[in-house]
DNA sequence: GTCTATACACCGATAGAC
DNA sequence: GTCTATCGGTGTATAGAC
């Protein structure tokens, strides 16, 4: 994965390796990972292709660390709404406002073979549950819980949902998704 | 999206047709679209690259017939599904014994920049629904019911939950999935 | 139907100057 | 830090022979 010879890097977290995901995310977005190239980086910042190798190994580097990034991000915006009052409604709210789902299917596919990639989406998945079982226990708990949903099996369904709602509509779809929300919100609220 | 000028093109439908969409089919699933080239199809079944674009106009024909197949074959096995005693059982069967998660991964990638796949995998997930809800409301009907849960809900939460445990199975991860499993057969098992 | 041959663009990655 | 220049490889798609 690492190239044999060291060679000279630029600074990891700088204002233009920052610019540089910052294009990575867009292209990825609007155009696939197939338009994904060092070139396509370098023009849309204004500087030259050889540059991106100085702040990225490899494209799949900048791959990684575009995810990784984003990850950090979305971790950060759960781990707030956890502190909030009411960590439900607030983690529900992270959830349903979450990164563009064509975005998501680009990290889903380039995970399948960028192995680096998988390991991240991994531990990204894992620790974003983990808050959302955090959340749900503590509200359940609170309460008598006349149900017999277990936490983690709400939120996979209530993510996994979310998600799937967010790229139907993308295409075009709506039927069903207010039903959805509609039952999602109310068990939420039922923990209030 | 068609070439100018008319060219003369292989039959659809023939064997060798048939072997390109295997072989793409493949090639999307174990290396992603990013290796799903005119040169890897032909390699991949013994033949000349110049014969993709016989059979083919362009790259983004080929995928669009591969996931048309694909659909034809998935909305086939759940018609089929309908037409069994128990048809809720059966369709369930049919999402869960699915097309492999990877491939599934490729295409919803594909279709944000394929307007021809787009429309498709619209038209694929508008079908397979109004089938997972016939069966549903059918079975939901027959008994008092005394859910508050609308077909078409349940419909998309078990099948974007089938998705997410399978997509997360592919990269290792377990937690949640038996109980989610369970809930989903339970509830099943209630209209048998 | 299947082939050889090819045009032309773009890619990742590097060497080495300033 | 950022550049010019370049290597070898691969991509889509076409022309036209057999």
């Amino acid at each position: 994965m690492q190239s044999p010879v060291a060679r000279r890097m630029g600074p990891k977290g700088s204002p233009i390796w920052h610019s540089m995901l910052d294009a990575a995310e867009h292209i990825l977005c609007e155009e696939g990972y197939g338009a994904l190239t060092s070139r396509a980086v370098a023009e849309r910042i204004g500087v030259k292709q050889r540059l991106v190798y100085y702040y990225f190994r490899t494209m799949d580097e900048l791959i990684v660390e575009t995810f990784r990034r984003l990850a950090i991000r979305e971790k950060e915006r759960m781990s707030k709404a956890l502190a909030h009052d009411l960590p439900l409604r607030e983690i529900w709210e992270v959830c349903v406002r979450t990164t563009d789902t064509r975005l998501v299917s680009e990290f889903m596919a380039l995970a399948n073979r960028i192995e680096e990639l998988r390991s991240e989406v991994h531990d990204y998945i894992e620790e974003s549950r983990r808050m959302q079982v955090f959340a749900l226990a503590k509200a359940m708990a609170g309460r008598g819980d006349d149900t017999t949903l277990p936490p983690i099996a709400a939120a996979i369904f209530a993510t996994s949902a979310a998600l799937a709602i967010h790229r139907e509509a993308e295409i075009g779809i709506r039927a069903g998704h207010a039903e959805v929300l509609k039952i999602i919100e109310d068990f939420i609220a039922r923990w209030d």
